[in-house]
DNA sequence: CTCGTGTATTACGTACGACGCTATACTCTG
DNA sequence: CAGAGTATAGCGTCGTACGTAATACACGAG
């Protein structure tokens, strides 16, 4: 139903996070908990697709950093998505 | 990636559709091109759900129409949507 | 001291669904 | 009559969302 990575993009849009602190800021600004294996999994094919790199470890974290092309990526995203949301709540409000 | 049920109760929010219908207005409006599997298939799943019900067939046509648990669950799908927006975009232009 | 809670990541299995492709069938235009 | 547009159904595959469990460390409460 809802896209992690889109949550995850968003988040690492704030800057530089590790896994667990997207959890916890993706659950504050979009009311979503993610499951752990969710999360990770998802952090994997961003990594993949190089919307994301690993930034070297700290002790037990392992931050993540947004690239240019994660950046992209992450505005086409919300693009494709505002026209979905203006016309669903203006056809909503019309009947 | 894209939705395909959010994509339909949003073209279904208008009014009363039959299937192709839905395909081209949510071409227009959303400017995604849905294949003819994924839109039927997301169609009987929202009808096995409640979400939409089936009206009687005009000829070859098989017309849907939204019920008052789709309409809600398209409304809490854009306001689940909505924040994600919102921080989305505005910790992209912050940088 | 140990028990629970919070932080942090990894691995595994399952089930759903997105998508492409093909088939079918009717209608209309060139 | 060939081709494009309308309209739906079925099938197979691959990706991936999600739950669950395992591991490990640090901290405070009891």
């Amino acid at each position: 139903m809802n896209d992690p990575t889109l949550l995850i993009l968003a988040s690492l849009a704030e800057g530089d996070k590790h896994g667990y602190a997207i959890l916890t800021d993706v659950k504050t600004f979009a009311g979503v908990e993610l499951g752990a294996g969710t999360l990770y999994a998802a952090i994997e094919r961003l990594e993949n697709r190089g919307f994301i790199k690993a930034l070297p470890a700290e002790e037990r974290r392992r931050p993540y950093r947004m690239t240019p092309q994660g950046r992209q990526h992450l505005k086409d995203q919300l693009a494709a998505l505002a026209p979905v949301m203006r016309v669903g709540s203006l056809r909503l409000k019309q009947s």
